[in-house]
DNA sequence: ATGACCAATTGA
DNA sequence: CAATTGGTCATG
């Protein structure tokens, strides 16, 4: 698209009402005036500006002269003038005139025409705006990918055709109790909304692309969020073995900004209505969108580490509640906050009947790891196995391959005690201790304080033990239990996305398990009483959600499928892994989080910076009815020290705390004060 | 942010 | 009395 030269802004036409009259003046030693005429029709553009601050966190107007009239359209980049800066911005919409009463600036720059800010997603970065308590412009950076010329000028591809074989989708949905239902409705141009309890196995990406073909047969688009590329690897060829080549695309950040923007160009222009992607995608531009789905909801990649952290399941149910379409949240486990969308109602439950889940499902056992018993052991003793596990993965190798998952990566993580096992913790801030170099006091990891004296106060022992070691070392130490038998691992920087079908040792970080044709024969859970020392809110749905994504690697227990976990039988996490029963855990879960108001029953924020900033940023706020503030307290580990307030609101005053909380950052922003980090409903909060 | 403006403060 | 500094306000 052409290009429009800069405007000087000298040439200001008067404001929007009639035509321009247009005043030439040549400065000493200005470039030669051009007489500037407003665009013919609708000569305001109102424009989302690329500024940091909060209280400046709304559109502009601003004169479209008329060499742009062309160019500028609802969505498409510009250029303006702003506080005598160059910054980019988004056209929201063109009008007739402004309320502005003063003269409107032109535009310095029309980009180009591609409107890459559809109305639903210019909408939707507001909304996501308002409930994270962060601003527009932070959100429009993670919705539209940088812009790559080449690319855009390249004609488009024409759209294919979709040819949808609804019965077969049907088909693969009537395993589950209200799936054939559900493919029935999206098919039909409904919008159900769902929460799924996959069943264990490889299926969930056919799935998945049987719930988008279903839409797209509606004539509608579809919109598929899955953690990792992996998943998005797979659900991608999930798609093209449904739909065909062409008719999907998967949006990644790893493919480099050409590739992004040529992605993310087949989208807004509607030349594919098929998407899967990972968090980014969560914005993609579908056309008509018919469903947003969401695989593994629970998995924190999910969770936007740039300001202002939204989630990938909340920005797609906003989506889903604004724009009406249908929903999908599915998993081997589920959340809290799914548990809740189900127990408000919002969304309907799709499962398996247990007798079809006790056939594809393997049997799940646990066994304790005491010392006494690995005493008794002496494998047990060097590979940390009790004797049920290892005869377990002797049985399993005669099968084909054993996968086991070992909790963490590296070496030497976190000490414990010696002879009673709990996790060494500082006693100062509770942070986990570690040895950072021989013949030095282990030290706390969070505040660096030294403990020469250290006893464990469960049990008076001063001996301390680095149980934890990563995958490789746990391979090297099954290598030798086991010799003969080829190893593998897989976890941190390499991971490995399939390994051969035949007997092997697979050992891997939890989310870095390898795919194997057939399943696995065995699969072991290592140290699981490792995996629940901490003391984050959702630890234990973590863990149980990593430990049912093994345990859905193994084969059916028709097959032989065995899943053996290394802890304490009594803990109810590890009884519902044994019952492999995700929803009533995530019931109970729920339960005990609306009794000690904590998300999703109750809204949070936290507030971090140094502890002036806290303090002010806090008797700011006008709290709805019902809020408490706790602490503020310092962040462990902080250097600089920086404190941490945390806001608590009932659920139904989430949007008042939210506003408040913007109209905080607003005044702050204006006095040039340093802004407070605030986090709506943080992830990872201990 | 940057810049404009006004008022209070400081300096010769 | 002028120069300087600091707060407030607006940014189209």
């Amino acid at each position: 698209m052409a290009e429009d030269r800069d405007t000087d802004e000298a040439l200001l036409p008067a404001p929007s009402r009639g035509p321009a009259s247009a005043r030439a003046r040549v400065a000493h030693g200005a470039p030669p005036a051009v007489t500037t005429h407003a665009a013919p029709e609708l000569p305001v553009a109102r424009v989302l500006v690329d500024v940091p601050l909060a209280h400046l966190d709304r559109p502009f107007d601003y004169l479209v002269p008329a060499t742009m009239h062309e160019t500028v359209c609802p969505g498409s980049r510009v250029k303006v003038r702003f506080a005598g800066q160059d910054v980019s911005g988004f056209v929201l919409e063109r009008v007739a005139s402004s309320d502005h009463e003063g003269r409107l600036a032109p535009l310095r720059r029309a980009v180009s025409a591609e409107p890459v800010l559809s109305p639903e997603v210019a909408r939707l970065t507001g909304l996501v705006a308002a409930r994270y308590a962060g601003t527009r412009s932070d959100v429009l950076r993670l919705a539209v990918p940088s812009r790559h010329a080449a690319v855009e000028k390249r004609e488009p591809p024409a759209p294919q055709p979709v040819e949808v074989d609804v019965t077969a989708a049907r088909q693969e949905w009537t395993a589950y109790a209200g799936g054939g239902e559900l493919v029935d409705a999206l098919a039909a141009g409904g919008s159900p909304r769902a929460v799924w309890s996959a069943l264990p196995g490889g299926s969930w990406p056919r799935l998945l692309a049987h719930a988008a073909a279903a839409t797209l047969a509606s004539g509608r688009g579809a919109l598929l969020c899955v953690p990792d590329h992996k998943d998005v690897a797979r659900v991608d060829a999930a798609l093209t073995a449904v739909l065909g080549k062409g008719r999907h695309v998967a949006l990644t950040a790893d493919v480099g900004p050409a590739a992004r923007y040529r992605a993310f160009l087949a989208v807004s222009r509607g030349t594919v209505r098929a998407v899967v992607g990972t968090r980014a995608a969560a914005f993609a531009p579908v056309h008509d969108l018919g469903l947003v789905a969401v695989w593994d909801d629970g998995d924190d990649l999910l969770s936007e580490p740039r300001a202002p952290y939204p989630h990938t399941r909340e920005v797609l149910l906003l989506r889903a509640r604004e724009q009406g379409c249908a929903a999908l949240l599915g998993g081997f486990a589920r959340t809290v906050e799914a548990e809740y969308l189900l127990r408000t109602g919002w969304a309907r439950e799709v499962a398996a009947d247990r007798a079809t889940l006790r056939a594809l499902a393997p049997v799940v056992s646990v066994t304790g790891a005491t010392d006494r018993e690995l005493e008794r052991d002496p494998h047990a003793r060097t590979a940390r196995l009790p004797r049920t596990a290892y005869d377990a993965i002797g049985a399993g190798l005669a099968q084909g391959p054993v996968l086991l998952q070992t909790p963490r990566q590296g070496y030497v993580t976190v000490l414990a005690c010696d002879s009673c096992r709990t996790p060494s913790r500082c006693p100062v801030c509770a942070g986990p201790l570690q040895l950072r170099a021989a013949h030095r006091p282990p030290s706390c990891r969070w505040c660096g304080t030294e403990q020469p004296h250290w006893a464990c106060p469960i049990c008076g022992g001063r001996g301390l033990r680095a149980p934890v070691v990563g995958e490789r070392r746990t391979a090297e130490e099954l290598g030798r239990a086991f010799p003969g038998v080829p190893v593998r691992t897989s976890g941190g920087d390499r991971v490995l996305s399939e390994v051969e079908p035949g007997p092997a040792l697979v050992v891997a970080t939890p989310g870095a398990e390898p795919l194997v044709e057939d399943g696995y024969a065995c699969v072991v859970l290592l140290d699981t009483w490792l995996a629940l020392a901490r003391t984050d809110l959702r630890t234990q749905e973590e863990a149980l959600r990593r430990w049912l994504g093994a345990a859905s690697l193994a084969r059916p227990a028709g097959d032989g499928g065995r899943v053996v976990a290394v802890g304490d039988p009594a803990l109810p996490v590890l009884q519902a892994l044994v019952r492999w029963d995700p929803a009533g855990f995530a019931g109970r879960e729920l339960e005990e989080r609306a009794s000690a108001h904590l998300p999703p029953a109750s809204r949070l924020a936290s507030l971090s910076g140094p502890a002036d900033d806290v303090a002010a940023a806090v008797a700011g706020l006008t709290l709805p009815a019902g809020s408490e503030v706790l602490g503020p307290v310092p962040v462990p580990g902080s250097d600089p020290p920086l404190e941490r307030a945390v806001v608590r609101a009932p659920r139904a005053a989430g949007g008042a705390l939210s506003r408040t909380l913007v109209e905080m950052q607003g005044v702050r922003s204006a006095r040039k004060l340093a802004p407070v980090r605030v986090q709506v409903d943080p992830v990872g909060l201990g």
